[in-house]
RNA sequence: GCGGGUGUCGUAUAGCGGUUAUUAUCCCAGUUUUCCAAACUGGUGACGGGAGUUCGACUCUCCCCACCCGCACCA
C-alpha cells in the first residue's frame, strides 16, 4: 500500500503547478481538472514514451488521430448507444432514481408469495417488462416509500451533443466514450493504404467522455479523460498467446515509467463484470493511495466491432490474406491505458518524505526522462550581476540542450533545492566565485536530489555529466 | 445518486452576530560572499456562490456548487 495521503497528493499537485480543479474560479466543475505547467509537461513525458514505444519503435503499428465527434451510427453500431446505459426509475416525488432492474429483481425475491398469486408475465430486463412488474405490484420508492415511480428512463454515460444548426434527432452525436471506435472506422482506410500482415496495431491517443454519476479520487475517476489505446488485429488462432504478449507489454512499460513491480496486479475479469464486447478481459490494477484500483486494461473483442460496423455500414471489412486464402474479419486484442490515471500513479508513488539535517524533505523520486523540470540553474548570489551573467550563460547553454531547465534564483540556496525537489528535478547546477577565478575556473556545482550530494563538475563535461 | 463530513490569502491555519479577520509559510521588492527551507526591512493576497433572518452575517437558516469518506455505479 501507499501511505501518502490523497489529499497531500491533491495539495502538492496544486501548489506547485501540477494540476488544478477545473473551472476554478467559478467554483468548480465536478470530474474535470486543468493541468498546469508542470503535470501537462508530466503527462507529455508519460504519453511520448507510450508512443515511442508501442508506434514508432514498432514495425506493425499504425498511428491515427481520429475525430472526437463520430456519425451517431457508429455508437449505434457499437452497441454505445443501447448498451451504455442503465434502466432507471425515477420517482416523482422525491426525484431520486434508482436501477430498475435491481429494484424489480430485490423485490421478487422477497415477495414470492405476492408473485404467486398475481398473474404476471415472466421477468426479463426490457424495459417494458420492467414497468409492468412496477405497476402490476404497486412498487414503491425505496427512498420516500411514494408509488410515484416513472417508468424506465435510461441514463447513458455519453454527452449528448448537436451537430449542425439543425436539433433534431437526425443531427444526433455524442462525445466519444472511448478513442476505440476511431480506429475500428478506419480500418479499412488503413488497411488500404498500406496492406499490413497480420497481426498489425493501430493506436491513438485521445480524450474520451463519460457523464459519470459520481467523479471520484481526483483525476482517477472523471468525466473527461484521456486514453491511450491499442487495437492489435490478429487471426482467431492463438489469440490467447498474443493476449498474454500484449499483458506483458503492458506491464514492462509500467515499470519504463519506474513503478514499483510491487504495487502492480494483473486480474482477470469475470464473465459478469466484462464489457459487451469482450469475452476475456485481464485489468492490471495498481496500488493507488485509496487502494488498488483499475489502471490498465486488456480486452479480447473477438470480431464484434468490426462484425457490427460491417453490417451497419454495408462496407467490406473482411481482412484478405496475401496468400489466396478466404476474407475474414480480424479478431481485436485491446490493451488500453488511462493517461490520466498514469499520472497520478506517477506521482503517488514517487512521492518521498526523508530527513536532510532534521529537517522533513518532499521530493517526487522521478525518473529523469519524466520529470518535468530536467535541471535548475541558479547564481549563488542573485545580487551579484557577475555570478548572474555567468548563471545566464550556463542556462542558456543547458536550455538549448535539454529544454526543460528552469531558471532559479528565488531565496537562498537551500530553498531552490527544496523546491526542486517537491517538483522532482533531478539535478540543480550553481554557478559560484569558484567558478568565475582560481583553480576551479568554469566548474559548478551538480547537486543531486535522491542523495542531496554535491560534486563539482567542469563545464565542457557538463551536458554529458547531466544526459 | 444516497448517507456523513468539509469549505477563511497560493498552501496550512486562528477567530468572532459588530475585528483594521490571526499566525506561519509561500510569493513580490530590497539588504546580506547566503551551498541544503539563515537573518532583517517593506509589500500583495482570503471568509466557495446565492437568497433569507438581523440595525448589522465569515459567524445563524435555506438552496446551490466543489472536494473528502462510506454505499451504489463504473458500459
Amino acid at each position: 500500500m501507499n501511505d501518502v495521503s490523497l489529499e497531500t497528493i491533491v495539495s502538492l499537485c496544486k501548489r506547485r503547478g501540477f494540476i488544478y480543479q477545473g473551472s476554478d474560479i467559478y467554483g468548480g466543475l465536478a470530474g474535470t481538472w486543468d493541468y498546469g505547467p508542470l503535470g501537462v509537461q508530466l503527462k507529455r513525458n508519460i504519453s511520448s514514451l507510450w508512443w515511442k514505444t508501442f508506434v514508432e519503435d514498432r514495425d506493425d503499428m499504425y498511428g491515427i488521430d481520429a475525430a472526437i465527434l463520430m456519425n451517431q451510427k457508429v455508437w449505434q453500431a457499437s452497441g454505445h448507444v443501447s448498451g451504455f446505459s442503465d434502466p432507471l426509475f425515477a420517482c416523482e416525488n422525491c426525484k431520486n432514481r434508482f436501477r430498475a432492474d435491481h429494484l424489480v429483481e430485490t423485490w421478487i425475491e422477497k415477495h414470492p408469495s405476492e408473485l404467486e398469486q398475481t398473474e404476471h408475465p415472466d421477468y426479463n430486463q426490457s424495459a417494458e417488462t420492467l414497468n409492468e412488474y412496477k405497476n402490476l405490484f404497486k412498487m414503491a420508492c425505496p427512498s420516500c416509500g411514494q408509488s410515484a415511480l416513472s417508468d424506465v428512463r435510461q441514463f447513458n454515460m455519453m454527452f449528448q451533443t448537436h451537430v449542425g444548426a439543425i436539433q433534431d434527432e437526425t443531427s444526433v452525436s455524442y462525445l466519444r466514450p472511448e478513442t476505440a471506435q476511431g480506429m475500428f472506422v478506419n480500418f479499412k482506410n488503413v488497411v488500404d493504404s498500406f496492406y499490413p500482415d497480420l497481426p498489425f496495431g493501430m493506436a491513438q491517443i485521445g480524450k474520451a467522455f463519460r457523464n459519470e454519476i459520481a467523479p471520484r479520487d481526483f483525476i482517477f475517476r472523471v468525466r473527461e479523460l484521456e486514453q491511450m489505446e491499442i487495437e492489435v488485429f490478429i487471426e482467431p488462432a492463438g489469440w490467447r498467446e498474443q493476449f498474454d504478449t500484449w499483458l506483458e507489454l503492458q506491464k514492462q512499460y509500467l515499470l519504463a515509467l519506474g513503478l514499483p513491480e510491487s504495487r502492480i496486479h494483473q486480474v482477470e475479469i469475470g464473465p459478469e463484470d466484462r464489457a459487451h464486447y469482450s469475452e476475456y478481459s485481464v485489468d492490471t490494477e495498481f496500488d493507488f493511495p485509496f487502494g488498488q484500483k483499475e489502471l490498465l486494461g486488456c480486452a479480447y473483442r473477438t470480431d464484434y466491432d468490426l462484425t457490427k460496423h460491417q453490417a451497419a455500414s454495408g462496407k467490406h471489412l473482411e481482412y484478405r490474406p496475401k496468400n489466396g486464402d478466404a476474407p475474414f474479419i480480424p479478431h481485436v486484442i485491446e490493451p488500453t491505458f488511462g493517461l490520466d490515471r498514469l499520472v497520478l500513479a506517477v506521482i503517488s508513488s514517487s512521492y518521498v518524505e526523508d530527513e536532510v539535517n532534521g529537517e522533513k524533505r518532499t521530493y517526487l523520486k522521478l525518473p529523469i526522462h519524466l520529470a518535468p523540470v530536467k535541471v535548475a540553474v541558479s547564481p549563488l548570489l542573485k545580487n551579484k550581476p557577475e555570478l548572474v551573467a555567468k548563471a545566464r550563460e550556463v542556462y542558456a547553454l543547458l536550455k538549448k540542450e535539454f529544454g526543460a531547465v528552469m531558471w532559479d534564483d528565488n531565496g537562498n540556496i537551500g530553498k531552490r533545492y527544496r523546491r526542486q525537489d517537491e517538483i522532482g528535478t533531478p539535478y540543480c547546477v550553481v554557478i559560484d566565485f569558484d567558478t568565475l577565478e582560481g583553480a576551479t575556473i568554469d566548474t559548478v556545482t551538480v547537486r543531486n536530489r535522491d542523495t542531496t550530494e554535491q560534486e563539482r563538475v567542469k563545464l565542457s563535461d557538463l551536458i554529458s555529466r547531466l544526459r
